[in-house]
RNA sequence: CGCGGGAUGGAGCAGCUCGGUAGCUCGUUGGGCUCAUAACCCAAAGGUCGUAGGUUCAAAUCCUACUCCCGCAACCA
């Protein structure tokens, strides 16, 4: 049997229009679980929305919708969205459907029957017209954050869950499991931060609004965002459901993937949820930063949000893909400008990758009518050089984004790129085709298709359509040929012809052009 | 003493775990090549690696103090 590979976005909160940021997560998981699927994996992808909470409640009235309707008009939203970028997710879950309310409503009976949930005081500042709660820190000069007007201090009865009970063994898991937590700062954070100065209990709870699931034995409170929210992960496997098929099956995930912003709640109450469920935790969890722009974070008032729709339209999927996994660093915020999208775009895509497959094309037409027949053995010492440089940056590859590092496994790709482009100059096929050394110009040119094919598999899980056209471009049609498992070999293509005049996957953008056009989309 | 991250040639970043001639992409300058898209390849200029101390034969890398920037600070996706 095939080894599962489940994985995760979080559950996206639909109190507007995503933006690139939302893109990226799920681009991301996308891609992962893409290379896993070409590796051998039986995978499982989730995504969704979390859709119950006074924010939805409130953007439903003002759009004179239920919140029932609105959700399901945004969560259809979501759902072009991620056609439009080509997400292959195995299941869509809405925090509002039946399947996810009714197992939540058990978890919490449960939770309560066990004594890890007990009624207490909720106490915070609240704002009448927005009513909604807000803590100290939340508070803008004292006042609302959200309208600016004043708040007054509130108490209401409401449920809570005791984490305390399970701080330590929380902390024993961090330590036992080193690759829970990645980047592993992000572990430090929370013990420093959170649990060492000791766990509060967290209210779960509310009764100052409607819009959610129900307490079923205390009707007038409903559950509040995290206990709701987070267990989609597991409800959407149906856990506690008729039909625990595929909760046995994927359960524990392999990675859920958050932004650093959720950080707080994947990495502390959903773990000590699973242990009062007592089932077993996922194995790592990826919490990746934040895209940002030049003048700072994303925010309507700057005018600096980033929507994809534009990117994809004018310059294809694969193009918008390939900048935004390239340009957030594994442990940092990425910047992301148009500039330089746009030299991403010229000098990634067309100058390295799309100019050596046109180059290589070109080449073995002219020199041998386009035929590439077999591996020839060479003790050319620039094509010895070249096979052991790939290989070893296939193996970098691996590592890489078995980190979870896209953006340097994306690099390590490259470089094999810029190795083939140099490879070309090394080696002067010009030179070798007017000296007639037909064997050892018949080497090169092996040489170039082969590492064209396998950066074409490379590249597959987080540019599809490249890689395809690199394929057809390439004359390779044997299914056999662009498997993970080939990649590792020099000697297997065997009769093929190229495509006689092959178009530039990727043509260069006028800089200064598009530079105004990304702009005046902003 | 709240916590974490960052400070490296003009720009953006890697290197710091396990100290030993400072690397990548872009830009600039000069050259090469002609298979290709004013592309590709080579070379040069440009950095006392935030500041001040310390450890060491040797520190961007370890230790101490400090400065500036960013984010988080508990129920906020």
């Amino acid at each position: 049997m095939k080894e599962t590979f489940y994985i995760t976005t979080p559950i996206y909160y639909p109190s507007g229009r995503f933006h690139i940021g939302t893109s990226y997560t799920t681009i991301l998981v996308d891609s992962i679980k893409r290379y896993k699927k070409l590796r051998g994996y039986d995978t499982y992808m989730l995504t969704g929305t979390d859709e119950h909470g006074q924010k939805i409640e409130n953007v439903a009235k003002a759009n004179n919708e239920s919140p029932k309707e609105y959700v399901d008009k945004m969560a259809n939203e979501a759902k072009k969205l991620w056609k439009k970028l080509d997400i292959e997710y195995d299941d869509y879950i809405q925090t509002t459907e039946e399947r996810h309310e009714k197992i939540v409503q058990k978890i919490f009976e449960k939770f309560l029957n066990q004594g890890d949930i007990y009624k207490g005081e909720y106490e915070g500042w609240y704002c009448e017209p927005c009513e909604a709660y807000f803590t100290q820190t939340q508070l803008v000069d004292n006042k609302c954050p959200d309208c600016g007007r004043e708040v007054k201090k509130m108490k209401e009865e409401a449920y809570f869950f005791n984490m305390k009970k399970y701080a330590d063994r929380l902390l024993k898991y961090y330590n036992e499991h080193p690759d829970f937590i990645k980047p592993k700062y992000r572990k430090d954070e929370m013990i420093n931060n959170f649990i060492k100065p000791g766990l509060e209990d967290l209210c779960v709870t509310r009764t100052s609004f409607d819009w959610g699931i129900k307490v079923l034995s205390d009707p007038k409170h409903i559950i509040y965002v995290w206990l709701d929210a987070l267990t989609n992960y597991i409800t959407a496997l149906g856990y506690m459901s008729d039909d625990e098929t595929l909760f046995k099956k994927y359960w524990p995930a392999d990675v859920h993937v958050v932004a650093k912003d959720i950080a707080r709640f994947h990495l502390i109450y959903w773990p000590i949820f699973l242990m009062a469920l007592d089932l077993p935790l996922p194995k790592t969890i990826y919490v990746h930063n934040f895209i940002v722009m030049k003048d700072g974070k994303m925010s309507k008032s700057k005018g600096n949000v980033i929507y994809p729709e534009p990117f994809i339209e004018r310059y294809g999927l694969d193009a918008f893909k390939y900048s935004l996994l390239r340009e957030l660093p594994y442990s940092q915020d990425g910047i992301f400008t148009p500039e330089s999208f746009v030299e991403r775009y010229n000098f990634d895509l067309c100058n390295d990758l799309s100019n050596l497959l046109n180059r290589t094309i070109s080449m073995v037409n002219k020199y041998f009518d386009g035929v590439i027949e077999k591996y020839i053995d060479s003790d050319n010492e620039f094509t010895k050089e070249l096979e052991s440089f790939t290989l070893n940056q296939i193996d970098l590859f691996e590592n890489k984004i078995d980190n979870f590092e896209i953006a340097n496994a994306l690099k390590e790709i490259w470089a094999i790129i810029s190795k083939t482009n140099k490879y070309i100059d090394e080696t002067e096929p010009w030179v070798l085709a007017k000296t007639d050394k037909k064997e050892e110009l018949k080497s090169t040119m092996y040489h170039l298709v082969e590492n064209l094919r396998k950066i074409a598999i490379l590249i597959y899980p987080f540019m599809k359509d490249t890689s395809l056209k690199i394929f057809e471009q390439l004359g390779i049609k044997d299914e056999k040929l662009k498997t993970w498992d080939s990649i590792y070999k020099y000697n297997i293509i065997e009769n093929i012809k190229v495509i006689e005049k092959g178009n530039p996957i990727f043509m260069r953008l006028n800089f200064d052009e598009e530079i105004a056009y990304i702009k005046s989309k902003m």
